[in-house]
DNA sequence: GGGAGTTGATTCGATTTCCGAAGCGGCGGG
DNA sequence: CCCGCCGCTTCGGAAATCGAATCAACTCCC
């Protein structure tokens, strides 16, 4: 419940998805996150730290853990479900 | 992109993963989601309802359609690591 | 019919969160 | 030295969220 919690809080999910490219910084990953708020994407980062999914690396660039690429793991059938979602909702506007 | 936008909006994860135990009334939805703010809820409800992942059935009672089936499905894996999460956590918390 | 209880749903003021832009100190190259 | 980039912070206004009161409709019981 708590991981509910965590990843429906926004931009959280955002985040992770966009850090399974590998390790960026932190500018970088605001532009891929659609220019979210600096302060927001930092209170987000912290939030992540906390929880153990991101890590900080010497560079100071952001990375996921082992524990973050289980989430984008447990995140791909979600993936996998938003094309089921678009098409279904695609072919249902069409006449 | 747009399932991580509706998915990331607070409650509509909570509201889906709360949903799988069968129809329910509004009422009874809202307790079983911390007494949530019934405003907020209506909203959050309206928002899938848009999005075909829930149903109103004629007696008024909130139900998953195949497509928030679905959801509920892709977010199994989610649960399951949520489990390693926890446990990942509180071994790192003792001593 | 009248009153009490429940339901889904709405409204509104207060609080929390988010946004966006400006600015900070630090660092490297020209 | 100066300029540009970096991670990060601050702050005022906008937007989302909350919480509690409230509504109309429906049921049950008398």
């Amino acid at each position: 419940m708590a991981a509910l919690d965590l990843l429906g809080r926004r931009w959280n999910l955002r985040i992770v998805w966009e850090l399974q490219h590998g390790p960026i910084g932190f500018r970088a990953l605001r532009q891929r996150c659609d220019d979210m708020s600096s302060s927001v994407l930092r209170q987000r980062l912290t939030e992540l730290l906390d929880a153990r999914l991101v890590a900080q690396q010497p560079d100071a660039a952001y990375a996921l853990t082992d524990l973050g690429r289980g989430v984008f793991q447990a995140l791909r059938p979600l993936a996998r479900w938003s094309d089921a979602w678009a098409s279904a909702l695609s072919e249902d506007g069409r006449d």
